[in-house]
DNA sequence: TGTCTATATTGACGAGCATCGATGTTCGGG
DNA sequence: CCCGAACATCGATGCTCGTCAATATAGACA
């Protein structure tokens, strides 16, 4: 690892290999901000979830709507749900003895803005 | 690519669970894709990477500017740096015995705009 | 040639995760 | 008040992944 900074950059290839910065990079922490809550989305599942609650009208599904399509157990469906839940995508209402959930407006938009900043 | 009746559907006509569709929901291989990309920055420290990575002039770094704020060890971070290269993020380009990773133009907006389509 | 330096690859280990069956919980209807 | 339906939680299992030490490779220089 060389000790070169703060060097003028006139001749590139005579340098150290560190070039200068431009802006500052994200902290650790942010960055494990946004890596837990793209890893929410970094399953094939759980995006189809995504994509089929957003799909229904009111972007609002039950789990019944979903089980079939994804063809997993329902304790498996119920895991992804909950994970999407906890990273912001999805909210859950009940009525009766059905589970709603719906797509939280903007959340989709909001990580991808995130992405960009980077 | 649509998807067959193949699978056992509960009961939609006496369920009032179920509601309509607006749109065709994302098939199971562009979830796949779109997972296995998201699964490439779903890591706290391959944020950073790409984020160091962007800070620097031209969008451009080694790897001797990534051991040390990372406080890695060289082949963890050249592990990294592999998944991010397969995940179409980076690219490589060796000058002498340093190795200089470079952000691939677009690639962040190209994900981020996939976000919004799902 | 030989050595030194920067980086890549290999092998192994431990943590995390997706999945399932079994069980618990909650609600509606008889 | 009990039974069934819808969903959540628990415990176990097999697989993936992040990490490191050791080793390999490849270029620069004497």
């Amino acid at each position: 690892m060389p000790v070169a900074e703060l060097l003028p950059i006139t001749d590139v290839s005579a340098a150290a290999c560190c070039a200068p910065l431009t802006k500052e990079a994200i902290d650790p922490a942010g960055a494990e901000t946004v890596a837990r809550t793209l890893k929410a989305l970094a399953d094939p599942t759980r995006v189809r979830i995504v994509s089929i609650v957003a799909s229904h009208v009111g972007q609002e599904a039950c789990v019944c709507d979903l089980q079939g399509p994804l063809g997993l157990s329902q304790p498996t469906v119920s895991h992804h749900l909950k994970v999407l839940m906890e990273a912001g995508f999805l909210t859950r209402s009940k009525r009766g003895t059905w589970a709603y959930y719906a797509l939280v407006p903007g959340s989709l938009d909001k990580i991808a803005d995130l992405l960009r900043t980077v």
